[in-house]
DNA sequence: CCGGATCCCAGACGATACTG
DNA sequence: CAGTATCGTCTGGGATCCGG
């Protein structure tokens, strides 16, 4: 652990573990990048997925996501609109923390019950 | 990843990896127990680790920290008061996890300037 | 189908002062 | 030394309505 001090988003950090923290804190990033993990999806589909999301907040998250690079938006110019999202190389490379969020999450849990 | 429905702090969770992050998420979280897995830790060498930190946003998450078991607080029954702030065995089990946040973070803002 | 624009609130976070 | 207590701010997220 480095405690290397750096600027992102006009923010100073002490450590670059709260930069990863930065870009997936957000209420639903780390379910649609787990979704997105298994399947490109369409944007109902992730409504659907998530059901307790609003529209706007699906589409903020969206867009954050995709500005910070993680996720790819691919317009199809057809009418109705289609639109499909998808991880981009650096959002394939998170997989595997989602992964170990996911264990340790359930671990977690498990221990509370003892 | 398994998205398992979980209640948590009666709070509902989509899949574990949620309640990982909520377990983690607090403005300088990351940072003491980064810093608790060099070392055991005084009060006041947090503070001077820490300089930006206030004495009471430090306590809050100290005792959140605590409360959900990642740390223990030790305190010993002197004067002047002592009181050492330690990893459990539960904190331990994710320091990996915390590395490879930071590795992310480094490996993230490399490609930033490219 | 996909999203923007507005209004609003709780709770996270901060500043400052005080204490056993 | 290691904290409380009090008050103030600010922003992430929700609700709702509008538009191409």
């Amino acid at each position: 652990m480095p405690f290397q001090k750096v600027q992102f988003r006009d923010k100073a950090f002490t450590c670059t573990s709260e930069v990863t923290l930065e870009l997936i804190s957000g209420k639903w990033k780390v379910l649609i990048l787990s979704y997105l993990s298994k399947k490109v999806c369409r944007f109902n589909e992730l409504q659907k997925l998530m059901p307790e999301t609003t529209q706007k907040m699906l589409t903020l998250q969206l867009r954050e996501l995709e500005k910070d690079g993680l996720i790819i938006r691919k317009v199809y110019a057809v009418a109705p609109p289609k639109v499909e999202y998808l991880l981009s190389d650096l959002g394939e490379r998170l997989v595997p923390m989602l992964k170990q969020l996911c264990n340790f999450g359930a671990d977690y849990l498990d221990r509370l019950e003892a």
